[in-house]
DNA sequence: AATATTCCCGTTTTT
DNA sequence: CGGGAATATT
């Protein structure tokens, strides 16, 4: 087992080698934390326990199947437990379903089923969707869900009407959900959080099974997710978590920061490992990320270092607006590409999609490939979630949403006024749809009777599936339901439905080869849990476009950050009057950084056009705080001769901090000072004397005017 | 029931 | 400006 410990640095190979107890470890980018944390699953496994006893969760589907191929290359021995936090949840409410109170065969309903039955349950709650958007009823819901307050708990604490309006809408929403037998993404860390803090007995089984608990991206946890980890490791504590705090991104989405920045508290002997050394970037990029970083408050302190080379500077450029910098940002790298760079280890982040458009412009007019990142894709195509809609009727009869998605197609004359009368029927009965079709009389159904009986038939035909394996089960759903022949008519050439049902039949297959034993519903929940099968092909000779979000994790040698601009880089709503969370939005920057090996090229823009409107632009104060000597400053910007740049700055460039005595400088007139700012509902209007004596007024947006700080005026830089 | 039109809304999105 | 969804049209 020595070779475990082999071509390790000094904590990495502390965190190897330890065993027993709690551990944090605090993986700096590009530390070799996915190297240490295979290498440490594989020693445990070789010497105080058994691989099968070991159990490692992540985040993503990808990051699991990573660590379950590195640490099988490391030779131990196969049964060890990899897998996100959803799939351990889901798999386990499965076995325990009678302890938790859930049916057996539960549905997993994703995003898209959850918006349907939220609407469905502000119509029953006679509330309209103009009043209460269901976006922000649904966040609500996520909400409590993430912090385990159930709609009951919900209901208590509601304190004004808008809360016990929506305290309404969550119960609905939970009786919806228990009828159909569905849990939710959110209700699969609850519900297992919940049912873990009231049976000690099956913490005590279940830390049995799982004597060693490892975590990956702790910095991502949500509350639900804390307790789970909490629980699973009671009485041994021989939890292991590995992440970085100044990598955390998602408290947006529930995840709670403070778990990994009191890890000691919660587990007072923890063993805490720093990896500091930096095996991916330049001197260069490490400090300039670094200097930035350390602009937050709520963090640990880690000191990265690495023995790369300086490198080249980070450059920072500006541009007039979206197109030229994307256009020039296209340029550039193409010129990178023809001096022998690999395009696949070329990338451009940005931290809205939106930015996307006018580099894929620019891609396509260079002729150059290039790939979007955007996860998702396969299992929510229509062809697919028609077939998977089918299987889930097969599995539980009981869901309505799935049910209702495919009563009519392809096809079969059963139309609205049919299906409202059938959802009539079934509510505020504990009958589903597909009961009321069976149980209820011709006159009842009315004209549509004779194709309903048709249906029910053909349900009636498919529901011995469930014991069937998931490919044969497939076969036979596409070829009874109509929706081969449906889909194999119209054979866009652009994506042909038809090659994608066959990807699922192929998906099936290799999953049914895999898991022999494995039932409809297990391959059910698989499509459910897993999704990421057409994210981003690596390999592929094109230049890598997406969010910063989606950066995370990744490293390329050429890396592109646009869009460095007050309110896009760090993000602020337009009616928000606070900018979110400003540490959260360093800390996505940081991340962004931290992903060039080599070269690092952050830009902004003077005018943003977004959302067809076209407003000038501040730029970020991010820059102001990268080291100066680290960074290559706009000289001047390329399509304004006499416009003078400012390298560096304290004050805020904020357009909205304008106010009278604000100093100016205009490309014509010079330095100026804001004699009079007057806001209207519509429009800001300057009023400004200049130095050399003439004194103009502009409407601020249109104004070229560029803030100017005082200390800069006498200082010629 | 399929297609055209208008309307609305706008950050990130591991499962 | 542009995509998705709700609504109107044939």
């Amino acid at each position: 087992m020595e070779h475990l410990l082999q071509e390790l640095n000094e904590p990495q190979r502390e965190a190897v080698a330890h065993t027993d107890g709690p551990l944090l470890i605090l993986a700096g980018p590009g530390s070799g934390k996915t190297r240490v944390v295979t290498r440490r699953a594989a020693h445990l496994a070789a010497t105080v326990t058994r691989a099968y006893k070991i159990l490692a969760i992540t985040f993503t589907n990808k990051a699991a199947t990573e660590m379950r191929e590195r640490i099988d290359s490391l030779g131990v021995a196969p049964g060890m437990t990899v897998c996100t936090f959803h799939a351990l949840c889901a798999k386990l409410l499965r076995i325990h379903h009678d302890r938790v109170g859930v049916p057996a065969n539960f549905t997993i309903f994703d995003r898209d089923d959850r918006r349907k039955i939220i609407k469905q349950a502000i119509a029953d709650s006679d509330l309209s969707t103009t009043n209460w958007q269901p976006s922000a009823i649904e966040s609500a819901i996520g909400d409590a869900k993430n912090h385990m307050v159930s709609a009951a708990e919900f209901a208590e604490q509601a304190s004004d009407w808008r809360e016990r309006t929506i305290a309404r809408v969550y119960t609905q929403y939970e009786a919806i959900l228990t009828k159909m037998g569905g849990l939710d993404f959110d209700d699969l860390l609850m519900r297992m959080a919940v049912v873990l803090s009231r049976d000690s007995q099956l913490c005590m089984d279940l830390e049995d099974r799982f004597s060693y608990v490892l975590i990956d991206e702790y910095q991502d946890t949500n509350d639900a997710q804390y307790l789970i980890a909490k629980q699973l490791t009671q009485q041994r504590k021989n939890l292991c978590a590995t992440g970085d705090p100044d990598q955390s991104i998602y408290g947006w989405r529930g995840a709670n920061i403070e778990n990994i920045l009191a890890f000691e508290k919660d587990y007072p002997n923890a063993k805490v490992v720093r990896l500091e050394q930096n095996y991916r970037s330049t001197k260069r990029v490490l400090s300039a990320a670094s200097a930035l970083i350390a602009g937050n408050s709520q963090r640990k302190e880690k000191s990265l270092w690495t023995e790369n080379a300086d490198g080249a500077r980070i450059r920072v450029v500006e541009y007039e607006n979206g197109d030229e910098e994307a256009a020039l940002v296209v340029r550039d790298l193409a010129q990178r590409i023809r001096e022998g760079q690999d395009a696949s280890s070329v990338a451009v982040f940005y931290r809205v999609n939106s930015l996307s458009r006018s580099l894929e412009e620019a891609f396509l007019r260079e002729g150059l490939p290039y790939q979007i990142a955007r996860g998702v894709e396969f299992y929510n195509r229509k062809e697919i979630r028609d077939v998977l809609a089918y299987m889930r009727v097969v599995v539980n009869p009981a869901d309505d949403v799935a049910l209702l998605r495919i009563i009519n197609t392809p096809t079969r004359g059963i139309g609205n006024t049919t299906v409202n009368r059938l959802k009539d029927f079934a509510k505020g009965t504990q009958q589903s749809i597909l009961e009321v079709v069976n149980t209820r009389s011709a006159e009842d159904l009315g004209r549509s009777a004779k194709k309903l009986k048709t249906f029910a038939e053909l349900m009636q035909r498919l529901a011995p599936l469930f014991e069937l394996p998931p490919a044969k089960a497939l076969d036979t759903i596409l070829r009874e339901s109509g929706l081969r022949a449906m889909y194999a008519q119209n054979i866009d050439l652009d994506d042909a439905p038809a090659g994608n049902l066959d990807e699922l039949l192929s998906a099936a297959s290799v999953y049914q080869e895999d898991f022999p034993e494995a039932t409809l519903i297990d391959w059910l929940e698989h499509t459910a849990l897993v999704s990421d099968v057409d994210a981003v092909e690596d390999g592929r000779a094109a230049v890598t476009l997406m969010t910063l979000h989606a950066a995370k994790g990744l490293e390329f040698d050429v890396v592109y950050v646009i869009g460095w601009e007050e309110g896009l880089l760090p993000f602020r709503r337009r009616d928000q009057i606070e900018s979110s969370d400003v540490e959260e939005e360093r800390r996505l920057a940081f991340v962004g950084m931290t992903r060039a090996r080599k070269r690092l090229t952050l830009s902004y823009v003077r005018y943003r056009m977004m959302r067809g409107i076209t407003e000038r632009s501040v730029r970020s104060p991010f820059l102001d705080e990268l080291p100066y000597n680290e960074v290559e400053w706009p000289t001047k910007a390329p399509t304004r001769a006499n416009k003078r740049q400012i390298p560096s700055g304290e004050l805020p460039h904020d357009i909205e901090e304008w106010h009278m005595g604000s100093l100016v400088r205009h490309p014509i007139h010079g330095l100026g000072q804001v004699m009079e700012i007057t806001k209207g509902a519509r429009r800001t209007h300057v009023d400004v004397q200049f130095k050399n004596g003439s004194r103009r007024s502009w409407v601020l947006e249109f104004a070229d005017l560029e803030r100017v700080d005082f200390d800069e005026v006498g200082d010629a830089r």
